[in-house]
DNA sequence: CTAGTGACTGTTT
DNA sequence: AAAACAGCCACTA
């Protein structure tokens, strides 16, 4: 099912902490594939519902959820869960990336 | 093998 | 500030 790239992902994905998030980009140089933002989207999208992996705390450069196929369900459900963990969302339902980023230690 | 697609992003209009 | 563009590459048909 899952290639070698997907399980680097996910690895990172699974380190980041409660109350924090990442960006596409950043989990994909963590992983080691930079410039390869897309594929963490892809890879994500792959989880099947009720995963342990921490996917909520991912979201794009410009601090928004980024889920367009699902009609908005998901998308509501992720908000819902970063709230949960205190994350805040601004009046553009945007999160301050300056304020929320995870910053890992080197 | 080729072509289309997408939970992205940095740069340029 | 917002939209368009061009890279990016695994996966599917």
């Amino acid at each position: 099912m899952s290639g070698r790239r997907y399980e680097r992902i996910y690895a990172v994905v699974s380190r980041i902490p409660r109350g924090r998030v990442a960006t596409y980009g950043q989990v994909a140089r963590l992983a080691g594939l930079a410039g390869q933002a897309r594929l963490v989207g892809y890879a994500l999208s792959a989880l099947e519902t009720g995963s342990r992996i921490p996917w909520h705390r991912v979201v794009n450069a410009a601090g928004e959820i980024s889920l367009r196929q699902d009609g908005g369900q998901a998308g509501r459900l992720q908000r819902v869960l970063l709230q949960r963990e205190r994350v805040r969302f601004d009046a553009r339902d945007r999160i301050s990336l300056e304020r929320f980023r995870w910053r890992p230690r080197s």
